[in-house]
DNA sequence: ATTTGTGAACAGTTTCACAGCG
DNA sequence: CGCTGTGAAACTGTTCACAAAT
């Protein structure tokens, strides 16, 4: 598969997503269009470009195209295990969501430097003092951090990680975080959504 | 002001970011680079499509480029109301996050069709139950709605949403939501951050 | 009759490269 | 001299439009 763009990527997750709760057998350009504002042609050439060839010419089978994103988004290759710093509200909310389950996405840690909470907080994977990050992180293999610590820790965390040989983070914090080139961050801090929403 | 095309909005919600905790009081569009990641040449031409005239020939002043980019991005123009929609443990995480503190957003009012949870829950703001939902953002003239209700509650909360003249919707679950073409959507849901950056 | 797949045209974004300023 | 501002070039992404498939 030749590579996909930027745009490509995020709209083909969002169909992966689309597609998880569609009910209907077939579905067309045009229905996706409807569905999430694109224009029926980006679709087309999004799955186009995933060279699959599971379009007959009266829509696409669902559950060919399904799977087809799911093989292109590399959801099937294994379980990917990610680990939740900083047990703030924020992170001690996604402690025990179920939004992964049935995904291919496993929390396998979480971290604070605050070793009362470590100990305090119950969830169903094990919690540990952010001395032990490095360990862990290489132990266990995980290769996503959720970043929820204080604002004004999250640059040092960021850091920190980074030299754990962690690659991707998702950032809760609404803090630029200056990394290496090939560390990727997705920011979905409540106050960078506001703000991009409201220019 | 010329329209600001979407990579560079989104950019400049970023740059907004960074010189919030930035202590110098001069920058260069290298030292933004090296810092975000972006081209220098791209910094410079998103702060040319502002059409400010705040750098001199040896880099910006970041007062002036800090001003120049609140005026752009609408930070001057008093309060913005939101209201979290679905008081589920993340919608409780964010009832008292400091994060808007000192921003221009606020949030006004909380909503869950379990009026349990809106009597028992507290909160700086009033909680109502869902029935309240279009004379409360009548109201309070709410513009941006934060939604945190359960995955298979997210269609019909946005639909109702969108009934009740909201625009902006920060989305923190993992589905694709339906609105038509006025109403802008950031998807900010765990799972979505994390296939994105998996790709 | 619809709908995909796709080359070609078009539009948008980034990078180049350098004049002009401090 | 290093830095911004900025046309122009290069590149990337989107839309058009229609042949092929059913």
């Amino acid at each position: 598969m030749k590579t996909l763009s930027e745009p490509t990527k995020r709209r083909l997750v969002l169909l992966e997503r689309l597609l998880a709760r569609y009910e209907e057998k077939m579905i067309t350009s045009q229905k996706i269009a409807e569905l999430t504002g694109w224009s029926a042609a980006v679709v087309r050439r999004d799955i186009f470009n995933l060279e699959l060839n599971c379009g007959a010419s009266n829509g696409y089978k669902v559950a060919d195209l399904q799977e087809a994103l799911k093989t292109a988004l590399g959801m099937t290759s294994g379980q990917k295990k990610c680990c939740i710093v900083g047990l703030t509200k924020m992170g001690q909310a996604l402690l025990d969501n179920i939004e992964l389950e049935g995904s291919q996405f496993k929390i396998a840690a979480g971290f604070d430097s605050n070793v009362n909470r470590t100990e305090v907080l119950r969830s169903s994977f094990p919690l540990h003092p952010t001395t032990m990050l490095e360990q862990v992180i290489r132990d266990e293999k995980i290769e996503y951090a959720i970043l929820t610590v204080p604002a004004q820790e999250a640059q040092s965390a960021a850091k920190k990680l980074e030299q754990c040989g962690i690659k991707r983070i998702v950032n809760y914090t609404p803090c630029v975080l200056s990394v290496s080139k090939d560390v990727c961050v997705e920011n979905v801090s409540l106050l960078t959504a506001l703000e991009t929403l409201s220019i």
